[in-house]
DNA sequence: TATCCAAAAGATAATCATTCTTATTTAGGA
DNA sequence: TCCTAAATAAGAATGATTATCTTTTGGATA
């Protein structure tokens, strides 16, 4: 399960540390799109020791590194996404709620529309959707 | 200019203030999707006395009465937008930069996919790109 | 046009997520 | 096993945002 987290730590010369497993561990148990405030939470069961400013800098040091990602969101609290695939996502109008959306038709779809349409001045590096909406539950 | 704003607010029961009109043009002429901070700036020259809270208390009042909106971004520093119509952000990968992108085809053949198409439990409201990339200036 | 009052603004303190600092610990190579 | 740069812990500092409390004002009413 952490293998690969392991081999990709290595791989970017880093430390692979029992709070960097822990974090990670957290970010892919919890569903959601987590704060850093929820991995602490999570965290604090078996690993009570590891400290907020680790948190933080094991959260910005991932992402710096492509383990993680940050969700964009209207909030300024940060929320971590480790899917790396090619994604959407789902944002609750009326809650902080933010689901995954995997369509592989869709990305196609929209890959072929920009391999002819060009944004002017604009090398386009990815694309995600932002589908607003409600969840029935 | 500020006439459909200003008739916005009535229809919205909220009073017209100086502070108010100084607020929604600085977010309509500041380009790039300002932050708070970036319009207490901009006031500053013609209105030096309109306060750091009534700033923001303004910008959030504006957003819950849809006449702005907040930008998702990675940040957590919050930022606005003036325009409602739909449109899609182009977001730097290396700055802060995030531009407008309109595109009437591209908002036909996505409203076309999920007529089709529908997200199982989810009632979709509105559906936005987030296009990353690079811009060449 | 003057009066009135709820809504809005001003000033500033408080909050809280995040970042920074410094001392201590540790992963992993030699 | 030893060594050292990297990583962590603890807690202070920062900075955007929010809250509080007083004063001002838009605009409805008389």
């Amino acid at each position: 399960m952490t293998h690969f987290f392991r081999e990709k730590l290595k791989e970017r010369g880093l430390k692979v540390t029992p709070q960097r497993v822990a974090i990670y561990e957290a970010i892919v148990n919890l569903k959601n799109h987590p704060t850093a405030e929820n991995v602490i939470e999570y965290i604090k069961t078996n690993h009570p020791n590891i400290s907020v400013g680790t948190v933080y800098k094991v959260l910005d040091s991932l992402v710096e590194n492509e383990l993680l990602k940050k969700v964009k969101t209207e909030k300024d609290i940060m929320r971590y996404d480790a899917i790396l695939s090619n994604h959407h996502h789902l944002y609750c109008i009326e809650t902080e709620r933010i689901e995954d959306y995997e369509d592989e038709n869709l990305n196609v779809l929209i890959s072929n529309y920009f391999k002819n349409k060009k944004i002017k001045n604009f090398k386009v590096q990815d694309i995600k959707l932002q589908i607003t909406g409600k969840f029935n539950k």
